[in-house]
DNA sequence: CGTCCACAGGAATGACGGGCGG
DNA sequence: CCGCCCGTCATTCCTGTGGACG
């Protein structure tokens, strides 16, 4: 029975009547072409190439929104000049890391070794060890290197310059290897925060992403849903509204093929014949689920009741509020929920994290004679959250308050 | 033009769990 | 096994500050 079962849901994924190819709409998919960002894989190439010769590439600092191309322009071109680099004697590696991910100078540095095949235990040694290993073993391949830090924001901001700061030294340590940096960002802010000398080496070249409009985001989506769609599954107004959709949110292509995605991935769901845009809508609904569950799932149980606290207030009416408002009645659930409260100093701390993860919006202001706090909205919806919450019976009985 | 609100957010510290090399 | 070093969560104490009010 439960075979059959098995049996009809891979025949349904297997014979798609809404995919080809879904995987072309995936995140981490890297397209054969990019369009509207010829420019910036030119200047990339071209500062890259270096590598070709056997000389060591400049510094790269690359900016732009989420979403703008940056990551895949990158691994476009690290791609292209590795196949090229088969035909030359110079030895060519790279390595990417996703600092998000990778958050802590440890990680990076583990993850560099493992780049370039060497094992090391993912806790444990101390950060200089972990680095001289990396350093011996990478002189000891005798080649040009190039270390791709995604998203370096987040490892600033938690712990620093230092690492970026050896990083930038490396190749005074190095005999017989080279290594370059790529930085990318989304914050365009971030360099006024770096130590002035890590600026000027990173920044030896810098290269910025702009947003897509609406119209090249949906040249993006057609192109791409050419080759993931079946003919004639999508309706009209399918791709536009993603795109519009996503051009409100600063021009991000991956959330338009995010939305284009899983409403395809609805629309199979439902064994519907074609993509509506009411498919779209839910989309955007789960794709804000997910989000919240993932979110919620790595962040401590404080962050959750601050964000229930969010939903309290708002339920009495209060939209926006405020740092000490927000900590007054997270105060008052703790109490209700019999759970210890947290000091107001760590509450800003996780109230920051739930900005940066983008449900809560949290902008500074200063009210003159009545002090300087911080205004905070929820940026996901209320139900969303209750949704999410509602499974963890901890919270039972506040959820509908 | 100075004051002073209501916080922001940095620094130092500690408890804790995990994992290393020896 | 120990001593050491991590990262994470949290606290305590602290200095800094934009701008409306007086």
């Amino acid at each position: 029975m439960k075979m059959e079962v098995l049996d009809e849901i891979f025949r349904r994924v297997l014979s798609s009547k809404i995919f080809t190819n879904r995987s072309s709409l995936r995140p981490d998919y890297v397209p054969d072409e990019l369009p509207h960002r010829e420019n910036q894989i030119k200047m990339l190439g071209s500062i890259l190439a270096q590598a070709l010769r056997g000389s060591r590439p400049s510094n790269v600092f690359i900016y732009g929104l989420t979403g703008t191309g940056k990551t895949a322009v990158t691994k476009y071109v690290l791609k292209r000049i590795e196949e090229k680099s088969l035909g030359f004697k110079t030895n060519f590696t790279y390595a990417y890391i996703n600092c998000r991910q990778s958050d802590t100078p440890y990680r990076v540095l583990a993850d560099l070794n493992e780049s370039i095949g060497v094992r090391v235990p993912f806790t444990g040694l101390s950060r200089a060890e972990v680095y001289r290993r990396f350093l011996r073993n990478l002189d000891a391949r005798k080649c040009v290197m190039i270390i791709v830090l995604d998203e370096i924001d987040f490892l600033v901001k938690r712990h620093g310059d230092d690492i970026l700061y050896k990083l930038s030294r490396v190749n005074e340590d190095l005999l017989y290897s080279q290594a370059s940096l790529i930085g990318i960002t989304n914050d365009l802010k971030l360099t006024e925060t770096l130590d002035p000398r890590i600026k000027s080496s990173l920044g030896e070249e810098e290269l910025v992403f702009p947003p897509y409009n609406a119209v090249q985001l949906e040249d993006i989506l057609r192109r791409r849903a050419k080759r993931a769609f079946r003919r004639g599954v999508l309706e009209p107004g399918v791709i536009p509204l993603c795109a519009a959709l996503a051009a409100k949110e600063h021009g991000d292509a991956r959330r338009a093929l995010d939305l284009l995605r899983v409403a395809g991935e609805i629309a199979e769901r439902e064994g519907a014949e074609n993509v509506t845009e009411e498919h779209v809508k839910k989309a955007r609904a789960e794709i804000e689920r997910d989000r919240v569950v993932e979110v919620l799932r790595t962040m401590p149980l404080h962050a959750k009741l601050v964000l229930l606290s969010m939903v309290y207030l708002d339920n009495k009416g209060k939209t926006r509020t405020t740092t000490g408002e927000l900590y007054a009645s997270y105060v008052h659930i703790c109490r209700e929920l019999g759970v210890e409260s947290l000091t107001q100093r760590r509450i800003s701390d996780l109230v920051n994290e739930l900005d940066m993860l983008g449900l809560l919006a949290a902008r500074l202001v200063s009210r003159g004679r009545y002090g300087r706090t911080k205004i905070i909205e929820l940026s996901v919806s209320k139900k969303t959250i209750l949704e999410v919450l509602g499974k963890d019976e901890r919270f039972s009985g506040v959820a509908n308050l």
